[in-house]
DNA sequence: TGTCAGCATGGTA
DNA sequence: ATACCATGCTGAC
């Protein structure tokens, strides 16, 4: 850069310096009053942008102005390094700071440029159908329909470098990644995690699937976490409208089940309060955004597919081809919610629409294989694992995560779903949604209901749930966008996609059941999203955003619009026809439109009520209840499996008898049937690590051969509590040693009694330990988000972990213990 | 006979 | 042609 740079503005901190590493370092902990700018000497009042700690820098009312108006670099850092002109405008932009670090795009060429000619290039010719995908509330506007273009080019239009697009969303990493992200481009960083090495073509290959897969892996999820939790996270405001997102959040929450009771409604929000106010508002209706699978790579993945599990587990590929209808679509509402805690990032991975098998009393939930890939954790048996989900009420669910061979395939299932579904009062058409709360690693699961989508229905979910902006009966709801923005923008898609995909998922997906035509069928389809109010005068009304200028524009409330819509377009108000007359809302006004602070006080009161109603309806005793239905079906599994492995036993003592004959013969398989148990006995324990590599490839063969009977390790690896049960000592010879009362601990019968009593205790302990998950692992484990394992190994624990911390999981380790003699019996038959 | 677990089949992308 | 996945089918209980 060699431009001097612009003269401070701040009449406050008239200095400019050099500083502000120092500055940072020092306001990690900010023990007084003092402005976070060293420069400064003011007091603190106000928030700023967020801190690698993931609190906020604290700001005295003119550092804090400066930053909202985009100036704080210029004030503070004029004498830092890291400037650079757009490459368009030559505006001089501060693209070394934290503070700085939205505010500029690198462009493909080489070089950045500045955000309002990143928009130009970027926005003018994007298809505002896109808009819906991602227009956050809370995205400064720039980066709102930055990441609208960048997408919709990429996922819609045929090969982009996706690298356009990507530096729009990782200045604002989470403080653990922020500085790997800030030195490498995600894709570099996904390809780091995955190991994966790409060269120029096979990345443009990649195209859509990989930008959607860097776009939703790590940096909208990073983003997300800035935009709920700091509302712009540095983005200095150059252009007005900015809004708060909560206004959307309530009717969200209306329709998806997401109301977690990790804290208050309005604390939260008031965070969100704090850094929103920064930007200049300007509602940008309310929309669903999609995380195309993706955003699944880039830093997050080294939590997810990656470092989870030490190595790569999942194709990369796969992850990235995960279906549109997978694809997650959460308002900011929904994702708000869940991540209620401040600490927590949500992670939304997949969604599925459930098939009328899926709702149906069988209690299995078909997961989309790459998603189960993907998301959930490695399985290498059928038995698969216990899972471990929180609904959206908190409440949790453990489900059977295990796979059936389908051809040369895997068939995905959940397993003991029903009580889940039917206390969310799910059914077929319906949608839930799997998302991941971070660092805590919760799975958690939402859902959507179908009937949202038409007026009547939806004005009963809001009457049922009770919250939402929007109250019963207000004549708004039925013009609410959330739900039709959302579909119409998932719609809208699709569209761009090329494919007929409405037709196409309701044909392929569902068929052609009734539900599928419920959820589309009021969806308006690519209309202009908007807010709608009620004037002065008490006239309904909506607000659109002029495509070109970005003025809010009052029309009538019942007029539709398309897609893309611009101030020539405003018929309604001839004065207001023209991009250069004044928007009619002040920036205040408009934040009046959607006042964040009693959005938040509605949502926390509703929030409140909703939890309320859940409590009420399934009170304590439905806890137990559904605690023991998944015991039940543990335990008749676990019969089964028993009654099963006992037949075949049988028939295996008979050939065993007649195969000793055959002494050397037998010999060798004493030998196998020894390696296998003791790898069976010992997998669990191993850390994911281990597995990991076992289980991106699910072979027993080489479970077997990765099994020694000369490796102590693998025995002493073993730290399940639990182990001290199983003995591990058993010889494959004696089988008999874990037959119902034979085995060295008492036998099964008396094991299962025994797990059953400790995990009925340790329900007991869970429940009156609210939401304590030591491992914090998503998986099955003593669950809850007590302590933070923010780290990626200690995510990757997986089901190991798990195993070992929770009795059902005990049973699955008998179980699989059984499942897999049974599987070598018939192996050897 | 009903339920369940697991596999097979066939439609769809 | 292939993989995915919804669901049908079958055997066991």
């Amino acid at each position: 850069m060699s431009s001097p740079p612009p003269p401070p503005t701040s009449t406050t901190a008239t200095t400019a310096n050099n500083n502000y590493n120092a500055s940072c370092s020092s306001s990690s902990t900010v023990l007084s009053r003092k402005c976070f700018n060293s420069d400064c000497t003011d007091v603190k009042s106000r928030k700023g942008w967020r801190l690698r700690s993931g609190d906020f820098a604290e700001l005295c009312d003119r550092c804090a102005s400066a930053y909202e108006e985009g100036s704080f670099c210029e004030a503070f850092h004029s004498r830092a390094s890291g400037w650079r002109c757009c490459e368009s405008c030559g505006k001089r932009v501060h693209c070394g700071c934290i503070v700085s670090i939205q505010a500029f795009t690198l462009l493909d060429a080489g070089g950045i440029a500045c955000l309002a000619c990143a928009r130009k290039s970027f926005v003018l010719t994007s298809n505002p159908a896109w808009s819906p995908l991602f227009y956050h509330a809370s995205f400064p506007e720039r980066l709102k329909d930055l990441s609208v273009k960048s997408w919709s080019q990429l996922a819609g239009s045929g090969p982009v470098p996706w690298r356009q697009a990507p530096s729009l969303f990782n200045p604002s990493a989470t403080p653990a990644m922020q500085s790997e992200l800030q030195t490498r481009m995600p894709y570099e960083v996904d390809r780091l995690n995955t190991g994966e090495t790409f060269s120029a073509p096979s990345l443009e290959k990649r195209k859509v699937e990989d930008f959607s897969e860097k776009f939703i892996n790590g940096n909208l999820r990073i983003r997300l976490r800035d935009i709920v939790e700091n509302g712009n996270a540095g983005i200095i405001g150059e252009e007005q409208s900015q809004t708060p997102s909560s206004l959307m959040e309530d009717a969200s929450a209306q329709q998806f089940g997401i109301s977690l009771p990790y804290k208050s409604l309005s604390e939260s929000n008031s965070q969100i309060e704090g850094s929103v106010n920064a930007l200049q508002p300007a509602p940008p209706p309310p929309f669903t955004k999609h995380f195309h699978g993706s955003l699944h790579n880039g830093v997050d993945s080294s939590v997810d597919g990656h470092i989870r599990n030490g190595k790569p587990r999942t194709d990369a590929r796969g992850r990235s081809q995960l279906l549109p209808r997978y694809w997650p679509r959460f308002t900011d509402g929904e994702l708000h919610q869940i991540s209620g805690n401040s600490n927590s990032v949500i992670k939304p991975l997949f969604e599925k629409m459930l098939s009328a098998s899926d709702a149906g009393r069988i209690g299995r939930l078909v997961l989309p294989k790459k998603c189960a890939e993907a998301y959930f954790p490695p399985i290498s048996q059928p038995e698969g694992l216990p899972l471990r989900v929180q609904d959206s009420t908190g409440k949790e669910w453990i489900f059977q995560f295990r796979f059936w061979p389908n051809n040369n395939s895997r068939m995905y299932v959940l397993e003991g779903v029903t009580p889940c579904i039917q206390n969310m009062q799910l059914q077929a058409g319906d949608t839930v949604t799997f998302s991941r709360l971070e660092p805590e690693g919760k799975l958690v699961m939402g859902f959507r209901k179908a009937t949202s989508a038409t007026p009547s229905d939806q004005d009963n979910e809001t009457s049922q749930i009770g919250n939402g902006v929007f109250t019963k009966g207000d004549a708004e709801l039925d013009h609410s966008p959330w739900s039709k923005v959302d579909k119409s923008g998932y719609i809208a898609k699709e569209v761009l996609e090329g494919k007929s995909s409405i037709r196409k998922r309701k044909s392929s997906t569902l068929g052609s059941k009734r539900f599928e035509f419920e959820e589309y069928e009021d969806a308006p389809v690519l209309g202009k999203p908007t807010i709608f109010a009620t004037d002065n005068v008490g006239q309904k009304v909506q607000w659109v955003q002029c495509e070109d200028c970005l003025k809010w524009r009052k029309l009538p409330a019942n007029t539709l619009l398309p897609s893309k819509w611009a101030c020539s377009s405003n018929t309604w108000d001839p004065e207001r026809s023209s991009c250069s007359v004044a928007q009619e809302l002040t920036a205040e006004q408009l934040e009046y439109l959607i006042p964040s602070s009693v959005v938040a006080s509605k949502r926390s009161k509703d929030a409140r009520k909703e939890i309320d109603r859940v409590e009420a309806l399934e009170g304590e005793g439905l806890d137990t209840l559904a605690n023991l239905a998944i015991l039940g079906e543990v335990k008749r599994r676990f019969k089964t499996l028993m009654m099963k492995r006992e037949k075949k036993q049988s028939e295996k003592e008979a050939e065993t008898k007649q195969s000793e004959k055959e002494a050397e013969t037998s010999n060798q398989r004493r030998s196998r049937r020894s390696l296998l148990l003791r790898n069976c006995l010992t997998m669990n324990p191993r850390p994911l690590a281990t597995q990991g590599s076992e289980s991106g490839s699910p072979n027993k063969k080489k479970t077997v051969s990765e099994g020694s009977d000369d490796d102590p390790k693998r025995m002493k690896s073993s730290t399940s509590p639990f182990k001290g049960q199983i003995d591990l000592n058993i010889q494959p010879e004696r089988e008999d040693e874990l037959s119902p009362g034979s085995d060295s601990g008492g036998g099964m019968v008396r094991m299962l009694q025994d797990a059953t009593e400790t995990y009925l205790r340790m329900q007991r302990f869970l429940s009156s330990d609210g939401d304590n998950n030591p491992s914090g692992n998503q998986m099955l484990s003593s669950g809850g988000t007590g302590e933070k394992t923010s780290d990626a190994t200690m995510r990757g624990s997986s089901h190991q972990d798990a195993d070992k911390d929770h009795p059902s999981a005990f049973f699955h380790e008998r179980i699989r213990s059984s499942y897999l003699i049974d599987k070598y019996a018939l192996n050897r038959s």
